[in-house]
DNA sequence: ATTGAGACCTGTCGGC
DNA sequence: TGCCGACAGGTCTCAA
């Protein structure tokens, strides 16, 4: 996509989790895919019209990308192809999503940094920016669980489920401590917090170096779904466990993760 | 401030 | 084989 035009955009049903922007195919045509970025689980897409085309995947979301000049190929349409992207390099790239939890959408100039989930989003896990500092800042004063912390967009971009959980084995943290003790006070980072930041980094480069995420249901993961499995932790012995924490399923070993 | 419950959807899996 | 409930990588809203 990046650098080719908008030849065609097909529209296939009303929305997804919301109705799809007035006039979608119609903003998008003839304008040409300047750059892609990502924030968190967003999926940024630059358009000379200066508008954002914005994309998330959410539980079961996927692009496929197929092109004109591939031999033997036949591009069909297959069923939960929501929107077709017919681009001007010979790319047709198509947004698939059963269970419609996904997004799509069209930001006008400037309006990114008040969206109401993209403008709030907190640091890149990756980039220099989160360190034990901003961990223990957005968890300060907080008394829900690490985990649910984890999830919360606003103090750390793009966990989900799976690297909540296995960044807390990691740094052999309870996911039901709450946040706020990871931080002194007056906000400064706690032991907890300078191994938790650095777990969560570990955790993610390893996810994205295998493509775990992409493959999700062939990787394996420290603790994700492995309940009644033993403990990776060398010489822990304990037994994984799995518990529930705002209606969202926490894999932890009681043995090592104990506070 | 925080929790819990429910909503949005379809697919897959295990048990019977 | 087929049916049925449980559960799934994520937000979002409302009530308590």
């Amino acid at each position: 996509m990046l650098g080719a035009r908008f030849d065609r955009v097909v529209v296939r049903r009303e929305g997804l989790r919301r109705p799809f922007p007035l006039d979608f195919a119609a903003r998008l045509s003839g304008r040409t895919l300047r750059a892609l970025d990502r924030r968190g689980k967003y999926l940024l897409g630059d358009l000379s019209s200066g508008e954002t085309l914005l994309a998330h995947l959410g539980m079961s979301g996927s692009f496929r990308v197929e092109h004109a000049a591939d031999p033997g190929t036949t591009p069909a349409i297959i069923p939960h192809d929501h929107v077709v992207f017919q681009m001007s390099s010979g790319a047709r790239i198509t947004f698939n999503d059963p269970r419609r939890f996904g997004v799509i959408d069209l930001i006008a100039p400037g309006q990114l940094t008040s969206h109401a989930a993209v403008g709030v989003l907190g640091p890149e896990p990756l980039s220099p920016a989160f360190d034990a500092d901003a961990l223990a800042h957005g968890c300060a004063g907080r008394r829900i669980p690490l985990k649910v912390a984890l999830l919360d967009q606003r103090i750390v971009a793009g966990l989900g489920n799976i690297y909540a959980s296995d960044a807390l084995h990691l740094a052999r943290l309870s996911p039901r401590r709450a946040a706020g003790h990871i931080a002194t006070p007056l906000g400064r980072p706690r032991a907890a917090a300078i191994r938790l930041a650095a777990a969560i980094k570990t955790v993610l480069r390893r996810a994205i170096a295998r493509s775990s995420t992409v493959r999700y249901r062939e990787a394996r993961f420290r603790v994700y779904d492995r309940d009644g499995d033993r403990c990776v932790t060398p010489g822990c012995g304990g037994t994984i466990q799995r518990f529930w924490q705002a209606g969202r399923s926490t894999f932890h070993c009681p043995v090592c993760q104990r506070s």
